[in-house]
DNA sequence: CGGGGTTTTGAGACCGGTCAAACGCCGTGG
DNA sequence: CCACGGCGTTTGACCGGTCTCAAAACCCCG
């Protein structure tokens, strides 16, 4: 451990798409043991994890560093341990979608085992850093542990039941209820993470709040605007404030 | 095998909430080989598959049943063998959300896993037989088959990937355009199973495939109507003709 | 031949998108 | 220190699509 590696790691790279990129020039800094994750993935029940003795190694991400990992070919996955990123796919050549924005014991790459190829892209909105599991690492502890894959199929199935803003946009909410629900979720992933649940920085740009809630720019700038107007929450810049919880919980089921 | 069981396996059901439910009656028809259900998955590269002994039971749902999972225990997951199912999760008590129709090979329960919990309920449109898995036999197998974990979450990443009508939702599209996803999704699908893709019935009535695209049921009746005058389909109440396959693949593009 | 549920059609209102322009923040360079 | 320029943000006016509500047509089934 403790080495330098470069981090589009899949080896041959031939699929790679032609697009101007900056690969995340990335480190390994640290590691992290088999427990450490488990922890991060919040995998609780799985006994003798202490004594497994594996260990993952770590990769850095600048602020504005991207994980381009579309196209690469897929044999690791990747857990948030520290940072904010945004993940994003592309549809039309040039119009791409925002996916989610990954924090601590966000889990990503698992989009890319089924095609062996990756099917989006990371981008760093802070430093990051992440842990590297890799799938042969993955096989081998699956091994030795019995509960693992139980595990994983938990963790994946949270983060499918998990996106609510997602969720949101299927049942047809409107534009308040989606921005209700997209600020609710942020706090609470926020308080998970040891940060307050009341005041925190939004790290992506209304731009991205837009693309990722499946509305105009200007929409989300005006729903900000009416919900502080409303007193339910202080918005300065990307720094929100956040007066009434409940209110904005109730607020995420108005219809259209 | 050709046992008979009641369906919410879960035993202890102190959490059902109440409602009022019917469950689908169900009984064990024949069993599925470990090989079975890798080849209904679409799990290729797991070698001594065949060699394995484990078999699966199966259970049969007939049209209009359903598996009232919302609150059981989960214990089992379920792979769809025949027949055509919705499912739905409620939101608001009384307005729920359709989440997908899923057919052959797809799979069911995913969600309840981390929380031991199911999340959503199914319902036949149609007589289904679906294979059990208990979560206790994977885990078992898991240990007999190193590959099997990796195979799980190819199989789960590749339900996360696929659902392009959501993904359409997200990215704002227009009605046409979602319409437009919808029937080819489907197209495909049942080409993939072994029907015609040309020529095949929608199971679900419009008001389900209106909420599952997230808009009015008069909305998609129109757009459907749009289709056919414009010569792409062919509409007969649920039969669906497709005409010009390659125009509703390009429309599914079109921004609102 | 009813009766209920599904599908279809029509008219009007409202939300949210689009376009255009001004504003504020901030790093750069004179 | 201040002017400049780029980028993200904000505001306003207008337009179109989609929802809503209401009612009619249709189908399946008894």
């Amino acid at each position: 451990m403790h080495s330098t590696f470069p981090i589009p790691l899949g080896g041959h790279t031939a699929f790679t798409p032609p697009l101007p990129r900056q690969h995340g020039v990335t480190h390994a800094a640290s590691s992290s043991s088999f427990a450490n994750v488990c922890e991060l993935l919040r995998i609780c029940d799985l006994p003798d994890c202490e004594q497994e003795p594996h260990r993952f190694r770590h990769a850095l991400l600048h602020s504005g560093q991207s994980l381009h990992l579309i196209g690469q070919q897929c044999d690791q996955l990747f857990v948030v341990k520290t940072g904010f990123l945004k993940t994003t796919q592309m549809g039309e050549p040039g119009k791409q979608q925002v996916f989610s924005f990954p924090m601590r014991g966000d889990m990503l790459g698992i989009d890319g085992i089924a095609s062996g190829r990756h099917t989006l892209e990371a981008v760093a909105l802070s430093d990051c850093e992440l842990v590297l599991i890799p799938l042969d690492d993955l096989t081998l502890l699956g091994r030795r542990h019995p509960g693992l894959q139980l595990a994983m199929c938990s963790v994946m199935g949270r983060n499918l039941a998990r996106a609510p803003v997602l969720i949101g946009a299927r049942a047809g909410l409107g534009t308040r209820a989606r921005v209700a629900r997209f600020l609710t979720y942020q706090a609470e992933r926020h308080a998970a993470c040891g940060f307050s649940g009341n005041t925190f920085t939004l790290r992506m740009q209304r731009e991205d709040i837009a693309n990722y809630l499946c509305m105009a720019t200007e929409t989300v700038i005006r729903t900000l605007g009416m919900l502080e107007g409303e007193g339910l929450i202080a918005v300065n810049r990307r720094l929100i404030r956040i007066h009434d919880a409940a209110a904005l919980r109730n607020l995420q089921r108005d219809r259209r």
